[in-house]
DNA sequence: TTTATATATGCCGATAAAGGAATATGTAAA
DNA sequence: TTTACATATTCCTTTATCGGCATATATAAA
């Protein structure tokens, strides 16, 4: 078996790096997709696919207009990944307060050495 | 050409569930390998692989005892995970914000009705 | 040294993903 | 209606990934 589908998943779709770079580029305001290809330098059909991607998932939304279609991240998509996050949030204050007393620990003893000498 | 190696990317590394789990299994304490095969209902092969992936990336320590390797989570892997969805969060509380006022408005609205009646 | 245990790696087959190019659809302008 | 523009879909090829199985390596116990 391969890896889960992309479509069913918000962790994969974001695993995409140009996706990443898409939810990005339409979170402060809708675009249509012109914007996204000119912008980042895609291929149309490339951008067109990714937003499916991003749209099946509920990490993007559409509005047509005529002939446009504007495009706009739906920010909560990110929560599930946000709140998977935290959730090592504060065992990596822990590591860094880990290797903070380490490192103090290594100062004063290299302080007893240059003492020594 | 297909997705970016697992190997040099954190948010392709996490792409993967099982991986997620384990992740998740190993953050509290560390545990040899066994321990993530039972627990978790893994093949020895396939979590070997999978621990193998996540130390690449940083997101796994190991340390070697005897003929055991004790493997844990480093939190602090998963922090540019944690960064990137960060920045969605003004947007989600925006859109949260609206939705309330918004179900506020139909409240007050509701109220009226039911005084004109 | 032989044997058992713990872990890692290599190979294979199936599936899926991504880019590219062509084409289809849908809407507006002429 | 024809033409132009915007977007979506399809087909094809290449590459990656995952699971399964067998096997290799490393260390401890007998």
């Amino acid at each position: 078996m391969a890896r889960a589908a992309t479509t069913s998943d918000v962790f994969n779709a974001v695993a995409e790096p140009r996706r990443r770079e898409i939810l990005l580029f339409l979170l402060d305001r809708e675009r249509p997709v012109t914007d996204v290809v000119d912008e980042l330098q895609l291929d149309q059909p490339s951008v067109s696919k990714h937003l499916r991607v991003l749209r099946d998932v509920g990490l993007v939304r559409v509005r047509r207009d005529g002939r446009h279609k504007y495009y706009r991240t739906r920010a909560e998509g990110i929560r599930p990944l946000h709140d998977w996050a935290s959730t090592f949030e504060r065992y990596w204050s822990h590591q860094l307060l880990r290797v903070k007393e380490r490192a103090e620990g290594m100062a004063r003893a290299a302080e007893r050495d240059a003492k020594k000498k």
